[in-house]
DNA sequence: TAGTGGTCTAGACCACCCT
DNA sequence: GGGTGGTCTAGACCACTAC
């Protein structure tokens, strides 16, 4: 029964784990209320509610109302990926981080691109292509093209001083973000930017970011062969 | 000012991703604290801080004690991976599911498993190679091993029956789970299991799970050619 | 319609850590 | 030392939905 003056909502949560993975409460089965849970552990019910609440968030529990919380029986587990800026990527990875813009450009947009950010065909937008170094091995093929009526001060930067990707996210604030990851043959261009050969396997992260309904940027980036993209809970 | 009686976690949450968005608070600045915010938005302080709470998980603000709130400078932003059993993956596509057992087999782990799995070498594990389709079309090659001291019902099941995965899931519960996504060329096994060619670049899940210290299960997921794995945030 | 989770409140104490 | 966020409480009302 824990009578272990379990008064932190973390404890509370570890405990519920615990009689999850004990199998005291099995896949699919139904667990005490909060009220009752409150009691036992001698708390208030919004501590249970909290330890709760994290849990279905993460997926191990399902709660409905007046139909009480479960044990989720094929839970869908979130994991977490970690989106940072690529300087940072390479610099905690140990690397020391270099930069260089290879294309810069205004001019209309093709239209599967225009498509996807659901834009007008013809417009005119910003296209960039860099390249990321670690320790002045090519880390990541970078192509992006940007929406230059949300970030109209971004024709004034210098991309040879800061990449473009860091310049974005310091300046162009956007609320959602959609990311596609894949796997895909070097084409001959790719091949050469990373130092690696036609056909070779390389990961493929495709981004676009909004703000609001505006799109604001959206970029592919291709990885060095070797990458790989870490995540856990 | 929004004297909108935003009473709610989630409108003062969006009152603020709006102040974000809107410069109104820069990137790098001191923003109100919560006893402020809970004074001007007519709530109290634990709804205020419910709405910051979640933004500073998410990555879009900092807060540390006495120092403040402030909007992060280099956000790192984190996206959801949701990770369910691939008969659900593959239904959610729109595709009818069907598994094939290859191979199972009681057999002693390689070292390059046990050392991931920190387990003692030549340790007996449950070898497992899967096919999984969608539509009749191979989605997924899996190769997996389980550790038989955590789950040592697993020998009496049928897995012609149901998947390796989709048993584990519901009657092997874990509390952590390491997750590495990469591309790689395909062997010349994968590429017939896939059927595709050799060297055809494939998207590559590596995932071990643990409950507690000790690990439960460790499998590579093999995706055919064409995978996008999506997220969003 | 009754029971459950979802949320809000007003107040309180504490841990942390900047100044 | 004092200000900030982190958390807990006891109570309340509401929304949803299984029954």
């Amino acid at each position: 029964m824990s009578k272990s003056k379990g008064h932190s909502w973390q404890s509370i949560q570890q405990e519920i784990i615990l009689r999850i993975t004990n199998r005291t409460w099995q896949p699919g089965e139904l667990i005490p209320g909060e009220a009752k849970l409150a009691n036992e552990f001698g708390c208030a019910r919004a501590t249970v509610n909290r330890a709760m609440r994290q849990l279905a968030e993460s997926g191990l529990l399902e709660r409905r109302r007046k139909a009480g919380t479960r044990v989720a029986l094929n839970p869908v587990r979130k994991a977490v990926l970690h989106i940072q800026i690529t300087r940072q990527e390479v610099e905690k990875r140990g690397g020391v981080y270099r930069h260089a813009l290879l294309d810069r450009q205004i001019k209309t947009a093709p239209p599967y691109i225009t498509s996807r950010l659901r834009l007008d065909q013809n417009t005119e937008m910003l296209h960039l292509r860099e390249l990321h170094f670690s320790d002045n091995h090519p880390f990541i093929y970078e192509d992006r093209w940007v929406n230059l009526d949300v970030v109209s001060d971004i024709v004034k930067v210098d991309f040879d001083k800061i990449s473009s990707n860091e310049w974005l996210v310091n300046n162009a604030p956007f609320s959602n973000c959609d990311i596609a990851l894949s796997a895909e043959n070097a084409s001959k261009t790719e091949a050469e930017m990373l130092a690696t050969t036609e056909n070779k396997s390389i990961f493929i992260n495709d981004r676009i970011t909004w703000i609001g309904v505006s799109p604001v940027t959206c970029v592919r980036l291709a990885y060095a062969p070797g990458y790989r993209m870490l995540s856990s809970f």
